[in-house]
DNA sequence: CGGAATCTCCATCAAACCAGTAGACATTCA
DNA sequence: TGAATGTCTACTGGTTTGATGGAGATTCCG
């Protein structure tokens, strides 16, 4: 019932930049998505490339590069990424919609194991087929002002950010 | 989201010695488990002596010996059968019951993720910390009534169990 | 007792998978 | 031009998975 560190990780990446865009920045590069998150560069670069291929982001490439969603939050489905990344939610291939196959039990309608899978992979469906990242992005959003937390990805939060002309001024309007 | 081949085949092996002491066949030989379910042999056996030490299943060794429910079948639970075996039933540490663990995140309460991870740690264990293998048996058996379907481990079916003095009488009754 | 049928235990194995690394290369900006 | 960035391909070391093999212990039966 593993979630792979894979799909972890292009979720937490996902979230981050829908988080961002929300916040007016709409492109984060690879070095601040690992600094939030503490992940090896190099293999989140690869998932991303990853989520490139398949529409979920678009990079911008050269200097001043980086990683944006490709489509609005509330069109991406949660589960849809981690079928990409995982392959099939359901726990055992006969009991699979998008990748079903016969498995070795005699008679797979009279089969207990089966009725408790099927049960179990459309209790997960439920929850990852609906979700979007639109709403994680505003839920957690949310709940991060209700707590007075401090948002990441705020423009010019510090250090590397301080640089980017991205769409802030470069100094504090003191409005 | 797998569940591992050891697993499933504990469960099925937890199963077929529920239907068969149903129908007044306490014991199965691996070889008879073997033939309904296709399963490799050797690899049967080992998981079948993981379900023994952790208090499941109940052998009896030498000829006519094999394996039997340790307790009543509508005491077992399917989710720690699972657990036993393939650890956690949470998809990431950080929302497990049973073994948690702290992700590498900056703020777990505010973590999207961990929320929606978390729901679905809770709907699989809604319904695997409460499906009983009493259940998954009775279930099981009714349906298989219902439609006629020839049930398994049925007092002296064939071949191998002819010969078993079980609780059936050597030459069959001319009732 | 002797032997057949069974479970038990331990060691090993091949393949797949996972997580991560390395490095050469292409692109963009200033 | 050169610094900063993403791209691509390959590789690797470790773990897990799914098994296999074989010697040994136990039980039953004649």
């Amino acid at each position: 019932m593993n979630l792979s560190k894979r799909s972890e990780y292009a979720l937490r990446a996902l979230i981050d930049l829908g988080i961002a865009r929300e916040l007016g920045r709409p492109i984060l590069q690879v070095a601040e998505l690992v600094a939030k998150e503490k992940l090896p560069v190099k293999f989140l670069e690869q998932i991303l490339t990853q989520l490139r291929v398949a529409g979920y982001v678009e990079t911008k490439r050269g200097k001043h590069g980086g990683y944006s969603l490709a489509k609005p939050a509330s069109r991406i489905k949660l589960g849809a990424v981690i079928r990409l990344l995982d392959g099939p939610l359901a726990p055992i291939a006969c009991v699979s919609q998008s990748a079903y196959e016969r498995c070795s039990c005699p008679d797979e309608v009279h089969c207990g194991l089966r009725m408790l899978m099927l049960d179990v992979r459309n209790s997960i469906s439920r929850i990852l087929d609906r979700a979007t990242l639109g709403q994680i992005v505003e839920i957690t959003l949310r709940k991060m002002r209700r707590d007075k937390v401090t948002v990441p990805f705020a423009r010019q939060s510090f250090g590397l950010n301080d640089l980017l002309p991205l769409a802030a001024p470069k100094t504090r309007a003191r409005a």
